[in-house]
RNA sequence: GCGUGGUUAGCUCAGUUGGAUAGAGCGUUGGCCUCCGAAGCCAAAGGUCAUUGGUUCGAAUCCAAUACCGCGCACCA
């Protein structure tokens, strides 16, 4: 709907611009001229700045400036669509209810599709999200990524990218380490051995039953390369980790292992890129300047190999080695995103915990001093969640073992639940999940609120069965009422939306709209009667409640959250 | 100290990438079931958009300082 608005206005200027009335390059200021939905009902359903943006460049004022764009306009374009100049010069649009109403053929033409487009042109785009460390069980705070990365891919999917997501998996490096250490640890205590726990080891309730499979399997692991206990370790959890994110509605198209990394070499060829084109020194670093608590003691002050990260805007140079000579975690991390680069994406999309948030600028750096592009990535930041039950917190220990885990959040309130929550805040903000309210079957409860909707639309289908009465013969023009005119613009509003939070990388926009939608049509609902005697009326009313219906049921469709018939 | 996210109604947060008179939910107060699902709806009250400057036709939004809060700060992932 909003694309009818823009053409008319692009054709006017360009006719006034061919006609010599707007000084020559004056369209190139085209991308600041806009078409917005004003947010004051009585300026109409779109206004349009661009009077006032080339006023200047055409030197005019900017009424009369509007009052020419408005003479040529293409009168063949704009049946169903009346004007005016308000304010400095904007020009707003109105579009008559007749015009309105076909949206809700359209809607219920293009049914599951429609909100769909082809905007990001087939772009291809990789959504890294999850990467959970592979040394226990996903936690609520993985899940928040979960659902916003998968949300994100599902958005792009559905503007015309073409979309891979891909989970990197850390298994390499001390912590999975650690991870086998603590497994074996577990299976000595089993055998009954009191032995003091290895340094930093995991002691969560996962590990003993890790080491229950171990002995079952492969039984005295003291016979087996400690590799295996490894291998065999990440495996149990990585196949718990499947499960939850399956269980979430969530698909990977790819699994990144930062092994193969390490033993193809893809590390060294990356650091060899970089060491190339002079990007790579031995060096050493400052001591760390210290901040409130103790600065670090153990600063050898030794020379080491860094990227010099500096160069493209990081606060200093990092280091690629160890002192043992291994690759650091981040060097594999630049060979991973090198390889992405190289895959042929046109765009990267990474979603991250806010505690990696010191690590975007060298990657972005890296990725710049190999391939040139920098705006490439985009990483998305997730705040924390705070779990809470009737408003009090949950204790949450990692240290202890004692945390509560993603399971354990979805078993007790729906998958439905958790996806829709973790995306009604932006990805900036804290959410306090609460376990009492996302479970409440009330409007407090923003799922149940949009989901209800939806049922209820379904329930008057059956009740129109019930009574024997006919759907058809409708007449679209009884559709007079404020209420339902605002309820088809608002469902007019829905494609703009998914663009919007899609290339905003913003999915909480559509939680929002969506319970606004629901909102409108509660109020609707309360203050009309749908299945009214007159066939006319009940017949269009009905096909309004359906394209509302089918809005919602898409909007839910991307979210991943289930629009049920019944609840 | 450096970086980063944030600061909008009593609380929790939106604000469509710079638009016109600042929005929602919760909470508070008061209303609505003879009627399609009250699992809902309607109404009222509630604001120095942290502060100060700057940019321009126009700023909650962009820039610069300042003040608080969260997160991160060699050789972990």
């Amino acid at each position: 709907m909003r694309e009818i608005v823009v053409e008319v206005v692009t054709a006017g200027l360009r006719r006034l611009a061919g006609s010599g009335e707007l000084p020559d390059g004056v369209l190139e200021a085209l991308p600041e001229i806009k078409v917005e939905r004003p947010r004051e009902k009585s300026h109409g359903d779109f206004s349009t700045n661009a009077a006032l943006v080339l006023a200047r460049h055409a030197r005019m004022k900017p009424l009369d400036l509007a009052r020419k764009i408005l003479a040529a306009l293409p009168a063949e374009q704009t049946a169903g669509i009346s004007w005016d100049i308000a304010g400095p010069g904007f020009i707003n649009f109105h579009i008559a209810p007749e015009r309105l109403r076909m949206l809700l053929g359209e809607i219920l033409a293009r049914g599951d599709r429609y909100g769909h487009s082809a905007a990001g042109g087939g772009r291809k785009v990789l959504v890294e999200f999850v990467s959970a460390n592979p040394t226990g069980p996903m936690h609520v705070g993985h899940g928040r990524g979960a659902v916003t990365g998968d949300t994100i891919a599902r958005l792009l999917a559905a503007t015309g990218h073409q979309v891979t997501r891909e989970y990197y998996i850390n298994d390499a490096g001390a912590q999975v380490e650690v991870l086998g250490r603590s497994v074996l640890h577990r299976c000595r205590e089993i055998a009954g051995h009191v032995e003091t726990p290895p340094e930093g080891w995991y002691p969560g309730e996962y590990v003993i039953e890790i080491a229950r499979a171990l002995l079952e399997r492969h039984g005295d692991p003291a016979s087996l390369p400690f590799s295996q206990v490894v291998d065999f370790a990440i495996d149990w959890v990585m196949r718990e980790i499947r499960e939850d994110l399956e269980t979430m509605q969530i698909h990977f198209d790819q699994w990144f292992s930062e092994r193969f990394l390490h033993v193809s070499g893809g590390i060294d060829r990356a650091v060899e890129e970089l060491s190339k084109n002079g990007w790579i020194v031995q060096g050493v670093l400052e001591r760390p300047k210290g901040w409130d608590g103790a600065s670090p003691e153990d600063y050898d002050g030794r020379p080491q190999l860094l990227f010099r990260s500096t160069h493209f805007g990081d606060d200093s140079d990092r280091p690629l080695k160890k002192g043992d000579g291994s690759y650091t975690y981040f060097a594999a991390d630049i060979a991973y995103h090198f390889d992405k680069a190289r895959r042929g994406f046109d765009r990267l999309v990474d979603v991250w915990g806010a505690d990696h948030g010191g690590y975007v600028k060298r990657v972005q750096a890296a990725l710049e001093a190999l391939t040139g592009k920098r705006e490439i990535l985009d990483v998305i930041l997730t705040q924390m969640v705070n779990l809470t039950q009737g408003g009090k917190p949950v204790r949450m220990s990692k240290r202890a073992g004692t945390f509560v885990t993603l399971r354990d959040v979805v078993k007790e309130t729906g998958v439905d639940a958790v996806r829709f929550w973790f995306l009604t805040r932006s990805s900036g903000a804290g959410i306090d999940f609460d376990l009492d309210l996302a479970k409440s079957r009330t409007n407090d409860n923003p799922v149940f609120y949009v989901q209800y909707a939806h049922a209820r639309v379904f329930s008057l289908l059956t009740r129109l069965q019930e009574r024997n009465l006919s759907r058809d013969g409708g007449d679209r023009s009884r559709l007079e009422a404020p209420e339902e005119l605002d309820l088809i613009r608002r469902l007019g509003l829905f494609p703009e939306t998914v663009e919007g939070a899609a290339l905003s990388r913003e999915p909480h926009r559509l939680t929002y709209y969506l319970s606004e939608l629901a909102a409108a049509f509660h109020g609707y609902y309360n203050n009309h009667r749908i299945l009214d005697e007159d066939p006319g009326l009940r017949g269009a009313r009905l096909e309004l409640c359906l394209a509302v219906r089918q809005v919602i049921a898409n909007g839910l469709a991307l979210l991943g959250v289930s629009a049920p018939e019944s609840m």
